[in-house]
DNA sequence: GAGTTTGAAACT
DNA sequence: CAGTTTCAAACTC
């Protein structure tokens, strides 16, 4: 475990992206390259192929997909927020996840008169890094400097004086960013008109910070070149979060890429994993910065930093994709309240300054719930849906969904919200559409169902008592601020009471770590909301069982019903009769079926019908098991935990064999994979020392030779190629040790594994393009 | 839309 | 940790 200095072995080739051909041609490639079929057809394949990923859809072209273009500005624009408008609280904030990134719009900065050297990945001819100097405020700058140091403090210091607004973006955040359709631009979502025609340029200033230790922003850079530009950035501490902090003159919004505004939380429904993986990452912010205004050419490139080139090609823009799911299906809702507005502005988005114009008030965010910081909250969340709340997903993009929910099913994840999450596909968005139309006039409750499909999207919660402050609201508990949909009284949980908020949370996780971890956890992300699907349900387990006593767990006042999955063990269930799986451990099948199943150790998913209910019982592949029995419960570690009955909507659902056996094969290719495989066992061997290969090709149990914690390395390797194709690339020693030592702690506080899981996640979604980048150097 | 039921969260 | 109260969603009418 120890070799971090390890030199990243033979795969993906180890010799230097930025030598490489694959890099040369990269750079070459013009910001907005024609796609690329056979490329991403092939990069799905792989993907396929290997455990995890979702490549499909995280490559998806857009092509394919029209309807997920035009989708972006959808989200994008879903949140709403003016530069007036934005409220004079500071905030503090934390990092969900290595990966997590702020987004700051950054008001007049260029008028500033601060300097920001930033290095840029010019897109197309300047592509290395190039030092930026942006006009901000001094104060910013030398603040930084200074001050990197404690974010939290100078953050906190700031709420004085302060303008600032700071919301922490998660990957989500740096998605949108990167999600610039046509220009890489993190300009995209502005006003088409200005944009299409200059890329380049922005119209508004916008600061993206990335929140994470400088150890893991090195390592969060695929090729070096672009490590060297985040490590300069840090070292010179041009932008950090202080800086950005400290500044007090400037009025920093919080934006994505977009103009409109959106708020995040790094982690926002996630669970407690996030705060745990703050605190144990080195303090200092890193941040990358994105100039407003007419700066934003240069800054634009900044985006490219982050996440690879989005120059790199059309396949960029299935990384943003992929990377934008969380954005998307948290704001599903917001895209029902917007669909109207989208729809017209399908290729334009929302200046932002028209938001701002119109409101001054953080509500001006409701589309777009505002996903809380840090404690307890993060992406894991992707929920767990009743299928029939679900919205029909589109298998592209299930990639990442998949792993998401394999984390959360790992970790705890916040998902509370759970449930509906909404994806980027054109189907989706009809989808969405069609129920945001119909709840337009609908009760709340319909309102409801939709909302909540999205992690970070507002519950529409309706508190009269607990401020919203309390785990009874759905928007506190699922790290969400409450927005205009909300009929809540007496709200505190509002941007303006983000210290409030904030604290409160550290008390209740303080209190209960997993109180905002997803009340059920999915093994397997996204799938279930297939519409189209075939995809495989996602076994669930419960964060901790229902205690129903009366609704026999049929009703949705039982979690788990709620959930879409069956009772376990671990539910203190009387007369359970829930329709997904009963308590007594029997779900639709008996456990005798079940671990027939498990023994014949078909590691694949076997599809059954059952006949009374039209549901699909999947197994699950028992590969999974050692990290799920690290983060499940006890009492559900058999192989029946493993069933997962799709909700009684879901017989509504085709199911396409096709699929599944997509599906399967994935699970079982990575294994099988050479491709994927070797890198694998190369990476697993530097981590690991010697003989982690076997584990990783399951050749042995991952008991026998493999330290716990290893082995849960070797799995989460396992289901995240990516990850490893990442660290790889990640050739400073020091990032490997900090992968380590990060992975070590871990797993030494209470729900470690969330924050493994919030890791796993993060490094996945940041760096989605290095996968790709990773798959055609293979 | 109002009232009831329910079970989780909060409190003691 | 158990019992009670509070709370808001789910449900019913």
């Amino acid at each position: 475990m120890d070799t971090p200095d390890r030199p990243r072995a033979a795969a993906a080739g180890g010799g230097g992206f930025e030598d490489s051909p694959v890099f040369n041609f990269i750079n070459s490639l013009s910001p907005i390259p024609p796609p690329k079929p056979l490329d991403s057809a092939h990069n799905v394949q792989l993907f396929k192929s290997s455990d995890l990923a979702p490549v499909s859809s995280i490559f998806a072209s857009p092509h394919v997909n029209p309807a997920k273009e035009y989708k972006l500005p959808i989200r994008e624009n879903s949140v709403q927020f003016s530069r007036e408008s934005h409220s004079p609280n500071s905030v503090r904030t934390r990092i969900g996840a290595t990966s997590s990134i702020r987004m700051i719009r950054c008001k007049n900065i260029v008028s500033e008169n601060c300097s920001i050297t930033c290095y840029l990945n010019e897109s197309n001819s300047s592509k290395s890094s190039q030092p930026i100097q942006l006009c901000g405020g001094n104060a910013e700058t030398e603040s930084d400097k200074n001050q990197n140091t404690d974010g939290k403090k100078d953050i906190t210091t700031e709420q004085d004086r302060t303008d600032l607004e700071f919301v922490f973006l998660d990957q989500r955040g740096a998605e949108k960013m990167d999600s610039s359709q046509s220009g890489n631009n993190v300009c995209e979502n502005q006003p088409s008109e200005q944009h299409k025609d200059n890329p380049g340029t922005c119209d508004g200033g916008y600061m993206i910070a990335h929140q994470t230790s400088n150890d893991m922003l090195s390592l969060a850079p695929p090729f070096e070149a672009e490590t060297q530009l985040v490590n300069e950035t840090l070292e010179t501490d041009v932008f950090s979060c202080k800086s950005l902090l400290t500044d007090g003159s400037s009025d920093l919004y919080i934006q994505n890429s977009a103009h409109d505004p959106q708020l995040f939380w790094a982690g926002a429904v996630e669970g407690s994993a996030t705060d745990y993986t703050l605190q144990m990452l080195p303090g200092a912010c890193q941040s990358q910065m994105v100039p407003n205004d007419q700066n934003c050419n240069k800054l634009n490139e900044l985006s490219d930093c982050m996440s690879m080139d989005q120059n790199v090609s059309s396949q960029n823009l299935r990384g943003m994709r992929r990377r934008c799911l969380f954005d998307e299906k948290s704001g599903a809702a917001n895209k029902g309240v917007k669909n109207t507005s989208v729809r017209h502005s399908a290729n334009s988005v929302t200046p932002r300054h028209k938001t701002s114009s119109s409101d001054n008030n953080l509500k001006a965010l409701r589309t777009p719930p505002c996903a809380l910081p840090g404690i307890g909250l993060h992406l894991n969340a992707l929920a767990t849906v009743p299928k029939d709340k679900t919205v029909p997903h589109n298998d592209t993009q299930s990639s990442l969904n998949q792993a998401s929910n394999i984390l959360s099913d790992v970790g705890s994840s916040p998902s509370i919200a759970d449930p509906h999450t909404v994806n980027d596909d054109s189907s989706q968005t009809n989808m969405v559409a069609h129920v945001d139309g119909s709840g337009q006039g609908s009760p709340k409750k319909k309102r409801h169902k939709f909302d909540n499909g999205d992690d970070t999207s507002c519950k529409r919660c309706s508190c009269k008592k607990s401020k919203c402050l309390k785990l009874y609201c759905e928007c506190f508990h699922a790290g969400v601020f409450c927005s205009e949909p909300c009929s809540c009284q007496g709200c505190l949980n509002k941007p303006s009471n983000m210290e409030t908020v904030i604290s409160t949370r550290e008390q209740i996780e303080s209190r209960n770590p997993l109180a905002f971890a997803p009340k059920v956890i999915r093994t397997e992300p996204g799938q279930e909301l297939a519409d189209d699907t075939n995809r495989t349900p996602a076994s669930a387990r419960h964060k901790r069982g229902c205690n129903c006593k009366k609704s026999s767990c049929l009703k949705k006042y039982c979690e788990c019903y709620q959930g879409g999955v069956g009772c376990s063990l671990s539910c203190r269930c009387e007369g359970c009769k829930n329709a997904f799986g009963r308590r007594e451990g029997v779900a639709l099948l008996s456990i005798e079926e079940a671990k027939h199943g498990c023994d014949q150790k078909n590691g694949g998913v076997k599809e059954e019908t059952i006949d009374n209910d039209k549901q699909l019982v999947i197994y699950q592949d028992t590969d999974l098991t050692p990290a799920e029995n690290l983060l499940t419960t006890p009492s559900v570690v058999d192989c029946s935990r493993l069933l997962v009955a799709l909700p009684p909507s879901s017989s509504k659902r085709p199911r396409s064999s096709t699929k599944l056996a997509g599906y399967s094969s994935r699970l079982e290719a990575p294994l099988k994979s050479d491709i994927l495989l070797s890198p694998f066992e190369s990476y697993a061997e530097m981590v690991l020392g010697d003989g982690p290969s076997n584990a990783l090709k399951g050749e042995s149990s991952p008991q026998t030779s493999v330290k716990p914690l290893e082995h849960i390395i070797v799995w989460c390797l396992r289901l995240f190629p990516c990850l490893f194709a990442v660290t790889q690339r990640s050739r400073s020693p020091a990032s490997h040790r900090l992968l380590r030592s990060w992975l070590l702690s871990c797993f030494t506080i209470n729900q470690g594994s969330f924050a493994l899981a919030a890791l796993f996640r993060d490094e996945l979604t940041f760096y989605s393009k290095v996968e790709w980048l990773y798959i055609i150097h293979t």
